[in-house]
DNA sequence: TTGACGCATCAACATTTCTTGCTCGATTTG
DNA sequence: CAAATCGAGCAAGAAATGTTGATGCGTCAA
């Protein structure tokens, strides 16, 4: 099993900062039973457009969602990956490294 | 399988946001190899005192982390049960909800 | 007891993040 | 074509976050 993934300290912390608002949890959360366009978000979250906006795009720029265009509505959608890719990293933080500290320097900050 | 845990957004965000730093991942990693006292993560990681001891505060705080006395040197130590917390918040929000959009209602914002 | 070390904490500042209101382009309907 | 709707993006302000350097307290060694 690979963790590639692990190796991308950047990549762990655009995807856990894009988790770590309330209203982005609420839009996943609605997400969770099917794609959904801005507007019923909109309805469902009693949130202002623009503010939907810019959180749909921390979303969708963190890979956690994606979007589609049809006619004049977007419909927003989960990517499964990019939860698989939390997933990894939570258990890799979790785990002890494979042969001693560091040694699979899995965010390389210094000391090699 | 209870996700009780699930219930609390806020405890998600508090989570997801003491994960979403490349410093505090890059203590998190080194603390994977075992206890590791202030001193010796400011060696590996070349960081000023008082910054780290900010972050640990972070990860204190959101349960990530614990911490020992011992003299005049502080140990800090991973506390598994908050990566099992993040890791149960990843698979709910990329879970089907049981029975028809927000049904579970993990995260109340609204429209019960 | 004096001095060095380990670490938390504070103040000040820079940076980032979020919110709100507005504007604009695209699409659809009358 | 005109009016309405959907939604992206920008500007400005408020709030939260991270950095740095200084200070203080407890612990240990000489």
């Amino acid at each position: 099993m690979k963790t590639a993934v692990a190796l991308d300290p950047a990549r762990a912390v655009g995807l856990f900062h894009a988790l770590s608002d309330e209203t982005r949890l609420a839009i996943l959360d609605l997400l969770r039973g099917g794609e959904q366009c801005v507007c019923d978000l909109q309805d469902a979250l009693g949130a202002a457009q623009s503010r939907l906006s810019f959180h749909l795009r921390v979303l969708k720029d963190a890979g956690i969602v994606s979007d589609r265009k049809e006619g004049r509505w977007s419909y927003y959608t989960l990517e499964p990956d990019a939860f698989a890719e939390a997933h990894d990293f939570v258990r890799v933080l979790a785990s002890a490294p494979k042969a001693g500290p560091r040694s699979l320097k899995v965010f390389g900050s210094c000391c090699g």
